[in-house]
DNA sequence: GCAATTTCTGTGAACGTACACAGAATGCCA
DNA sequence: TGGCATTCTGTGTACGTTCACAGAAATTGC
């Protein structure tokens, strides 16, 4: 008696052809639900794809196919950002439910560190994914020209790194948004109304920056204006702190995002002031941030879901052949709370 | 002159050896850094994929070496909790850190409707990845199943759901901190304490009940437990005030998580009651939560990343044919702060 | 009842890589 | 100079699938 083998290995399409009494082509056929199959020999090969456990190999069929039904998601942010930004999670689940209806599965790559972008760009180029979505990505990214030079179908949610034709993107009007619910601050009679501007090296912080700056008009006054470097709680309060020094009389404050709009709310309490008797705060993103700050964010409520799913819409018709707008601009809703 | 091909095809290892002059043999020899490769040849060949562009195919590589350097993340929840539970998010980071450290990718596979239980099994059967971490399982899980009959190295965060051969699991010690956070809260000189337990279907949920259980001894009364589903803010709130009305005299209370916590918070403020004055509230986590209630919450910190990473290590092991404890149990930190 | 069509099937090639093996070149020592 | 170990190289095969093609079988039309 010889040796049984250690571990069984996995079934291939020749061992269901020899099973069933047909050949590979005739399996393969089956398989992939193409016409021209007998009845008699649907019958065979379903049994003998029962009896020896069959899988087709998706690693064999990338590789003749030339295609991996695969899409990444690639997310460049201090992975600190990443846990904080309850956005980042829902624009990836609206891109996973699309790619998800249209059979395609999603590879997440962070890229934080150097080495990451090594590894990430290695994936990319292996050829283990049809197209890209893009999250977040700066001007001079390493891997946005990795992406540009291996002509990867992309879409980009948020800001568009310089001119990438093979790309589109899929954007929220945040200088829009900024200029309405700076508008509706203003209308609740502040007169004194700064602003806690983050990330102005991207489109998203300039463009709120740009909506504000278009509310106020004349009454802009960019003393009132304190820049900070991200979109984070400890960055928003820090900048409340030095506003509040710059300018003691402020009555109004337009964050540029949740986050910093609940630091600045703690700065606010600290001092010893009112929100919003004494200073009316806006937000911006209606993340979950705005439900628990007290009192509750008047925010802009940003359809991040289907920021994500709109980016795999934009991917998926350029895997077909499509060629889809360069920009997809989806609007955004002001939602009042109790917080100005 | 001839149309020029409408998409330049990619480089292969046989147009390397072509240009450089060798054979296949040699550049592969040169690409995967073996010995016995000529000076001469090495320049040629490194000359040679400058110019052509060559990036290797890693399906093929794959195919050929049976074995893909990815690993599965597999979470089944809901959406909306894979948006609000923080420590998923950090799970997903210190695993993904470790991973990245020994070369290996993340694919992350998001499981919530059985449209997505399909696709998911698929992908896993179709051999894209070596091994699989799994988060938070159910005990009777399609996926579980798929994973164990695949004989897929894995390991579980969190809830071990039945037996499992291969599997490896890293655990909390929910039992021992839930037991320490109340007795620390009943060193504060509460005599009627409560808990909202959710998630009893989980281990992690039954043990921080029985934790609880321990802690109080004979003061234990089955009455004062409020069993609510999910781990969620929302939860926590409605679980509180049922709790409040069938015992008004309530003078602390376990939440099983930061977000119940916070809901049953405001459920407390809600009924005109301080925290902590008139009852104290103790948490679980240290999610992100714990910092933004009033007051900050004391709570048990829960080392996410840690539980990520430690998951990682253990896939990484039997990747390497080793063969690691069945469990690793890590030990959770009591953050004290102003709820209690 | 024979040609023309439609349905069905098997075979060989290709995808791009890794690996085993045979054999060529080189170096060393007696 | 011959023998032998060492370093290097090229060729053929395998991985598991899809696809094109040729040809067999069944069905149709007159």
């Amino acid at each position: 008696m010889t040796t049984k083998p250690a571990r069984s290995k996995r079934a291939t399409v020749h061992d269901v052809a020899l099973e069933a009494g047909v050949s590979r082509g005739t399996v393969s056929r089956y398989v992939n639900g193409e016409r021209y199959v007998s009845a008699a020999a649907r019958e065979a090969i379903e049994a003998a794809i029962a009896k020896v456990g069959y899988v087709p190999n998706t690693a064999a069929r990338n590789l003749v196919m030339q295609r991996t039904q695969a899409v990444g998601f690639i997310v460049h942010e201090p992975h600190s950002l990443f846990v904080e930004d309850p956005n980042i999670g829902e624009i990836l689940l609206g891109a996973n439910t699309r790619l998800s209806e249209a059979d395609h599965q999603m590879a997440v790559l962070i890229v934080d560190t150097e080495r990451d972008t090594d590894r990430v760009a290695r994936y990319l180029s292996g050829g283990l994914v049809d197209g890209v979505i893009i999250v977040s990505a700066r001007a001079d990214d390493p891997i946005t020209r990795v992406v540009e030079r291996l002509q990867l179908p992309a879409a980009y949610v948020g800001h568009p790194p310089g001119a990438a034709s093979t790309a589109s993107f899929v954007v929220i009007d945040n200088r829009g948004a900024a200029r309405s619910i700076t508008e509706r601050l203003a209308a609740t009679g502040r007169r004194r109304i700064g602003m806690i501007a983050a990330a102005l090296d991207r489109d998203s912080g300039a463009d709120r920056l740009a909506g504000f700056r278009e509310a106020l008009g004349d009454a802009f006054d960019e003393a009132l204006v304190e820049p900070v470097p991200l979109y984070s709680y400890s960055a928003g309060r820090d900048g409340m702190r030095r506003l509040l020094e710059r300018a003691p009389d402020l009555d109004g404050v337009f964050a540029a995002s949740d986050a910093v709009a609940a630091g600045a709310i703690e700065a606010i309490k600290e001092s010893g002031r009112q929100v919003p008797d004494d200073i009316g705060v806006v937000g911006f993103d209606d993340s979950a941030w705005a439900r628990r700050t007290t009192p509750p964010l008047s925010t802009v409520s940003q359809p991040a879901a289907g920021l994500g799913a709109g980016a795999a819409e934009l991917v998926l018709a350029r895997l077909h052949g499509e060629d889809p707008p360069a920009e997809r601009r989806l609007d955004c809703e002001i939602v009042w709370r109790g917080s100005a």
